[in-house]
RNA sequence: GAGGGUGUAGCUCAGUCGGUAGAGCAACGGACUUUUAAUCCGUAGGUCUCGGGUUCGAGCCCCGACACCCUCACCA
């Protein structure tokens, strides 16, 4: 850094919350030096209310008021930037004069991401979250006390303008500030203003400036909202309640998954962080709400990838008397009716591929899938073992069903690109599941693929308390009892000994659907603050 | 957890064969009332991620650590 305290005498004797000791970078001394003279104008560098503006975009959208008055009352339109480069707007009132530009009054707030001072001019680009917009600061248009502001401000800066819609010489939408109000000093410099933040650790670790500066980074996160309430909006039209159950269980249960650990002090209680929202949401349809569902994050202690964070987003819904039919027409109406809600077209761009959300989505079932993609009887057992041997996979002590979904994950799956629904599993890899009546080998279950990535999950929930009890206590060989899904929950089985109601259960991994639905390709570009190790304080 | 890659100014990036650390933007001083990544003149800014080693000499070679990215494994 090399400028210490003393060497620009501006940040000695601040009390304005100046960290006592500390090297001054020259950027930061720059800006303290303005955030001084603010002080000294008696301006307030941290504002006050300001909330009766209006957004930039809803201030551009006002652009067809700017017209020209001649000098004979007539008005004009003006000749306007559409997809055509910079306008001779100073040639064109020539032409049409004489007269004079007219335009309405706004009041407009944001941060200033350009500053281009001529002299006694200044030009600000300023944004808020619906766009940007170009202000003009005219030394003599704006008067003494808002110039003298105007030279305290850096790029960062929030400011207030009060002023003429209206276009300049080139025919660029501008603000003409007649007034400036200073709302809020930048300490730290934005990034490059051409390149903005790159690094992707910095973009994760600052995500209020990789907001800010990076392209699309807003835009992003402002659809996963607008999804999130769109699946909200689907489910509450089909009289779904949503609920929030326990984030801290004592029993890990209904997905296999390693938890994360944690402790009640007063209890003395060693508790779990839930890994799935199942089990409560089930007991809730014992309890007689019907239509039940859970929007809330769940917790996996496992390993971090482009598309697995240790903390994510899942959506369970349960349907009284519904089954995994019911839960698939409900997969096709949420996502369609996410992606009509962020106004994209059901042909999505995919990295260099299309996927086709138009419904209904291909439904196949596992056994046939299992067959194209391998060539194997998925009747024959021996010759899944056989095939599993032979591509490598280990199959010693593994139930033949382990083996057979250890196979479809590994050369099937992947291949899907979808959107696809897998159905009817085999019954012994799916312990929470209702049986396919008459085909006690198939569980009613199925997934959805897009992209070979597991987007959604949905079963004909079991209902019989002893053969949920059964597999409970039955583990599949080969499967450590970690792994297992079938954690003994003595509780889950008293509810479901009170009758739950046949139905019909949904899972959907938000983050993964925002994923595919913005076009992102990791799941940490659509988590605001994805796990990172701490930054070293040194 | 295994393998590969990256780490240089506030930011974005160069840095040749191992021989004095570079540019653009940002910053500072100056000129400029219609600019568009404004322009022009000048100035300042570095623990080359950290710690060892080899060498007369290391941003560069070797060893180790840390962080992030990618692939694989666990998982959704």
């Amino acid at each position: 850094m090399g400028v210490s305290e003393g060497d620009h005498g501006n940040t000695g004797g601040n009390t304005g919350g100046t960290p006592a000791v500390r090297d001054v970078g020259i950027h930061e001394a720059a800006r303290r030096g303005n955030l001084r003279k603010l002080v000294e104008l008696g301006v307030d560098p941290w504002g006050h209310r300001w909330d009766d503006r209006q957004w930039i975009g809803d201030a551009r959208d006002r652009a067809n008021e700017v017209r020209f008055r001649r000098a004979d009352g007539t008005e004009l339109d003006l000749p306007t930037l559409e997809g055509e480069g910079p306008i001779d707007y100073r040639a064109w009132k020539a032409e049409h004069g004489p007269g004079e530009e007219t335009g309405p009054q706004v009041r407009v707030a944001g941060r200033i991401l350009l500053q281009r001072p001529t002299g006694k001019l200044i030009f600000l680009n300023l944004r808020d979250w619906t766009g940007d917009i170009q202000i003009f600061i005219g030394q003599k248009q704006v008067g003494e006390a808002s110039w003298k502001v105007a030279q305290c401000l850096d790029l960062g800066d929030l400011v207030g303008i009060d002023g003429r819609l209206g276009r300049t010489n080139t025919g660029e939408l501008t603000v003409f500030a007649e007034r400036l109000t200073f709302l809020c000093k930048a300490i730290e410099p934005p990034p490059e203003k051409h390149h903005g933040l790159v690094d992707v650790e910095m973009r994760q670790r600052r995500r209020y400036v990789d907001i800010l500066h990076t392209p699309g980074v807003l835009d992003t996160f402002l659809r996963r909202t607008r999804i999130v309430k769109s699946i909200r909006r689907t489910l509450d039209s089909h009289d779904f309640c949503e609920i929030e159950g326990p984030t801290l269980h004592t029993i890990a249960g209904g997905a296999a998954a390693r938890p994360f650990t944690t402790h009640h002090n007063a209890l003395g209680l060693d508790l779990y962080m839930r890994i799935a929202l199942e089990l409560h949401l089930k007991r809730l349809l014992v309890g007689g709400m019907e239509r039940v569902y859970e929007l809330g994050r769940v917790y996996r202690n496992e390993g971090i990838s482009p598309k697995h964070n240790p903390e994510f987003t899942m959506l369970e819904v349960y349907q009284a008397f519904g089954d995994y039919r019911s839960m698939m027409d409900l997969t096709e109406q949420i996502i369609v009716d996410a992606i009509r809600a962020i106004g994209a077209e059901l042909r999505l761009p995919w990295g260099r591929t299309t996927i086709d959300f138009q419904p209904p989505f291909a439904r196949k079932t596992y056994d046939d899938l299992f067959g194209e993609h391998t060539n194997v009887d998925p009747a024959d057992p021996d010759a899944i073992v056989a095939y599993a041997r032979d591509q490598g996979l280990a199959v010693d002590g593994k139930h033949p069903d382990v083996v057979k979904s250890d196979v479809f994950e590994a050369f099937v799956e992947d291949g899907l690109k979808g959107p696809v629904f897998v159905m009817d599993y085999p019954a012994s890899i799916c312990p929470l599941t209702k049986r396919k009546a008459g085909h006690p080998e198939i569980a009613e279950r199925f997934e959805l693929f897009v992209d070979g990535m597991e987007v959604a999950n949905a079963y004909t929930e079991l209902n019989d308390p002893d053969l949920q009890e059964n597999l409970f206590r039955t583990q599949l060989a080969g499967q450590s009892e970690e792994d297992s899904m079938a954690k003994m929950d003595h509780d889950f089985i008293r509810a479901l000994r009170n009758g739950m109601p046949p139905a019909g259960g949904l899972g959907i991994g938000i983050d993964r659907l925002v994923m595919i639905l913005t076009n992102s390709p990791s799941i940490r570009d659509v988590i605001l603050f994805p796990l990172l190790r701490p930054e070293s304080q040194a």
